[in-house]
DNA sequence: AGAAATTCGTTCGAATTCTAACGATCGCGA
DNA sequence: TCGCGATCGTTAGAATTCGAACGAATTTCT
């Protein structure tokens, strides 16, 4: 067992054990406890080593960044749907495309069917944008990994897809 | 295999192939997007949902709440280690603390041997509101990761807490 | 057909977070 | 001992985000 896994193991074991020392007698269930706090606090990290190694030269947020990547990707889309890609609210949407609009990286037209509804697409810059900034984006994502397996990756990616499944379940299509 | 193990190498898969067509022949790691990118989604589905469901009703931040619940299991500490913790700069927890001050929440006091250094402490309210709220957060917790056995959460924790060592080796001890 | 309810994107004000800069305090070397 | 650099928490100003409320457009109900 490589050394790794047993400091792993007594790192969680310990939060748990403080855990267990303040709840008391109360029901907790520790195992979704270390799960889901691990994935909180990789995601804070991950993004905040995002945002100050690739996103901060580009001057992009990094709901910036997810907007337009999922624009560049998936190509034009509804606001709605782009904001709940990017899990912020519309409001939110609303003035971060203000923004990109202003610096030209994508633009709004409204629906010719639905005149309530705006239609978010990419402009070529942004898309120039992110063809330059995603590969360095990866290789981020690579090098966090870098101790993780092919195997292991995409198990890992497997449950965390569970979990969302759940969550959109519980949540409802709001 | 269970249908939902396939649904999610489809969903993998066709979000693989669409940012293939984007990127064309630039070299990426498609495994480490997928994962990281699955971590993303899922702590900001699962935040937002914890934002909507346990901590509206206590009036709570989410850094709030991370922040009273390291101090609630691990006990007063200096301000640059809890910063650190719930992973906002120092600048943030200074407007934080000051927030929860204000309702009684935790205490602050100057380090008798560093007169620099400023030493943050629950309060016993804040410990009260943590005992009857942990559960209720926890509970959820549970819920979202209820398609999960034991195994998977436990295997998920440990590649997560890779990734986590990780990247506190790349950002160093900043 | 026409009124009522719903849905849409936006605006407004408040709260949170960031970076940069500041004064205060400490540790170290001349 | 006395500066000098380093480090601490805080402050100031800008950017981002949210919930609530709003007008416009569409859908639903009678």
């Amino acid at each position: 067992m490589p050394r790794a896994f047993a400091n792993d193991r007594h790192d969680s074991v310990q939060a748990e054990l403080d855990v267990r020392a303040r709840v008391g007698d109360l029901p907790i269930d520790y195992d979704a406890m270390v799960a889901m706090s691990n994935i909180f606090r990789v995601a804070t990290a991950a993004r905040n080593h995002m945002e100050r190694t690739v996103l901060a030269d580009a001057q992009l947020s990094w709901s910036g960044f997810t907007a337009l990547f999922v624009l560049w990707v998936w190509g034009a889309m509804e606001t709605n749907r782009l904001a709940h890609e990017v899990g912020i609210t519309r409001a939110s949407l609303s003035s971060l495309m203000t923004t990109l609009e202003k610096r030209g990286l994508c633009t709004r037209s409204i629906s010719p069917a639905d005149g309530r509804r705006v239609t978010v697409g990419p402009t070529a810059k942004g898309n120039k944008l992110m063809t330059k900034l995603f590969p360095k984006f990866n290789a981020h994502e690579a090098l966090l990994t870098d101790s993780l397996n092919s195997t292991a990756r995409r198990q890992l990616a497997s449950s965390l897809r569970a979990i969302l499944r759940t969550i959109e379940d519980v949540d409802g299509p709001n």
